[in-house]
DNA sequence: CTGAAAGCGCTTACAG
DNA sequence: CTGAAAGCGCTTACAG
């Protein structure tokens, strides 16, 4: 059956590539220059040609010199099909990353760079972890470093513990990027994902500027030890203390990423007798707890709720007008920009212009939300 | 001295490609089905197999069950890199838009799709037209018509005027992707582009949440009778009626695009004894007269302010906090999605799954206005 | 209707 | 150090 539907896919699709006839007036071809043209115009063979502009060895400085003068003279450039063609080379990266929703954009991204071409010139093989088990993480690493692989990106769990297996894999000349969560004293070639201190303030300014510059606001975080957690919870402090100084922040409270937990925790804030005019969480799971707690106190809609991540249940909650505004990450770029990087890097030598690149902060509210998630 | 600059990229970007020995363990060289086996399988030419795939005619149809049956059980899929190496197809893409700094992201989205094989598969050639100048374009177009030419992009300034001439191109089979504002009359194959309608609705949001459901707005619109203005107006005040009954919406006046208008009329608005909570502006011309006014009354950064694009004036006024927050189209997927659209219908004939791709309705406020831009 | 052969632009053993 | 030749996987005249 897939297979039927494989061979249909196949000759509908590939039809109208080459059914145009080759001289086709809409068939742009332009002459050229090749590696022949060049040892055509020298009068030497192709193979002394391809030594010299590529630095190979077995080529007399001379000859390497008039090749590269003729080449500036008549401008050449490779023909990069050309050559994946002849090295039979294929670029394989290996994707490490657990399996959720948020996932599943990031896949996507991951997918959509050079989707024509992909099986052609390039793999990508994921392998799901379980969500939070850097043990489980770290024994998929070490499989895959004992297979062929060309480059790796990885969220890493636990950045201390995958810390050496990193290196190792840099070390054995396999590129490696970090997505979603980094591990930054590892030697990994690349960071793509949140600035999650700049996410914090975001989600401040938001905050700031629903509550038009006063009330009273409660944090839940995630883990308060935690990295990411702990960069969002300080950013949002930052920018109240220097954008909203008439907001009060009160209890820090942890929800260990726990949606009961913070239904526990909103419940009790919400009946101790203070008005609380916000709750911001760290983290995207957390909002239905604290949406059941806030129904159940007659709060929904008037207590401005602002969160991370553009879950099922958060979009669900945005255009019920219970969560206020959910903070994203771009998965999809993080996907897409992870295997661009390697891809470069794997076939240029490439490497990105710095070593983090911080996907856009999306703001997901009522009716934009579904124009980001789709 | 470009000469110089471009072999020394050659030289040092392309060694990596090729120095990896053949036999690399790094290098995975899967087996892959050919056509060649399928035609040592059934005993019969390369030539049959190829006919037989692509329903090429000279075939009889017992031969081609044969091959078809054969290629399920094995497996093939033909290698794309091959078919454009053999045919020495390229796919020629021209794109036709003004050149604001708006443009700017959009062209690096472009570029973006494929970057690494720009030249050998694809080329893109960028026709700069005069700002909402429709006969320039509409001149630009013809000509580009009468080129070798597979796809072309192109923001329509008069929907109308260019309708039959993006109706030509495509009767000629040149697809047509209208990106940025549409011509929804013609018969080109897709929109890539904002929401207007949905645009409006989250600037009514925003304004909404950061009056806390009360207040005076006065809207300035571009041109009242354009059609994206009008849509950006429309779902603003629908939003507005259905979410924040309270707000009162004043006149809506027109600026024409100029910043010195907008000036104008925010200058008098703002002197003639109401209190006004809230300006919308339908159009990223505008914000800098509105602040000015803002300044001279001293009602900078009370008064908020919603606009549209990311332009560098608007960045700074975002972050001195004078304009409250500004709606974004993501240029850069306008661009992207342009090219990969035309490309995959060129080659594949592969139509996207709707007529109209609406890009990401992107919120930048100060705090996360530059990782939009950027 | 089918086959044999040339060729796309490149890389790479092999021989000298 | 250099050249001649084979071959990557495919398409396409040409001949039969």
């Amino acid at each position: 059956m897939h297979g039927i539907i494989y061979l249909f896919f196949l000759v509908t699709c590939t039809s109208t590539l080459i059914k145009r006839p080759r001289n086709s007036s809409l068939v742009l071809r332009k002459r050229i220059v090749t590696q022949k043209d060049i040892a055509k115009a020298l009068n030497i063979s192709r193979g002394t040609v391809d030594r010299a502009l590529h630095n190979r060895k077995g080529i007399s400085k001379a000859t390497k010199a008039l090749v590269r003068r003729k080449v500036e003279e008549i401008g050449y450039s490779p023909n990069r099909i050309a050559q994946f063609l002849v090295t039979g080379r294929k670029v394989n990266v290996a994707m490490i990353t657990p399996g959720d929703p948020l996932w599943e954009m990031v896949r996507k991204g991951a997918h959509s760079y050079l989707s024509e071409l992909e099986g052609s010139i390039l793999n990508i093989n994921w392998y799901e972890t379980n969500v939070h088990d850097p043990v489980h993480e770290a024994k998929i690493l070490k499989k895959i470093l004992r297979k062929n692989v060309d480059g790796i990106g990885i969220a890493p769990a636990d950045p201390d513990l995958l810390c050496d297996l990193i290196d190792n894999a840099v070390e054995t000349s396999i590129p490696v990027v970090t997505l979603n969560t980094d591990a930054p004293q590892s030697k990994r070639l690349c960071y793509v994902g949140q600035d999650p201190i700049l996410a914090g303030k975001i989600a401040g300014e938001l905050m700031g500027k629903f509550l038009m510059g006063s009330g009273n606001v409660v944090i839940i975080t995630a883990f308060k030890n935690v990295l990411i957690h702990k960069h969002r919870l300080s950013g949002f402090v930052q920018k109240m203390s220097y954008g909203f100084p008439k907001i009060r922040i009160g209890e820090v409270y942890e929800n260990h990423d726990s949606s009961e937990e913070a239904y526990l925790i909103a419940r009790q804030v919400l009946q101790n007798g203070t008005k609380i005019d916000g709750i911001y969480l760290t983290t995207g799971n957390g909002p239905v707890g604290v949406a059941k707690a806030l129904r159940e106190v007659g709060k929904a809609g008037s207590t401005k709720v602002i969160c991370f991540d553009f879950f099922n249940e958060t979009v669900r909650l945005l255009k019920e007008e219970i969560i206020s505004a959910a903070i994203g990450e771009d998965p999809f770029s993080q996907g897409y920009q992870s295997v661009k990087i390697l891809f470069n890097y794997i076939v240029d030598g490439k490497k990105p212009s710095s070593n983090s690149l911080y996907t856009k902060i999306d703001i997901g509210l009522r009716e934009n939300i579904d124009s980001l998630v789709s």
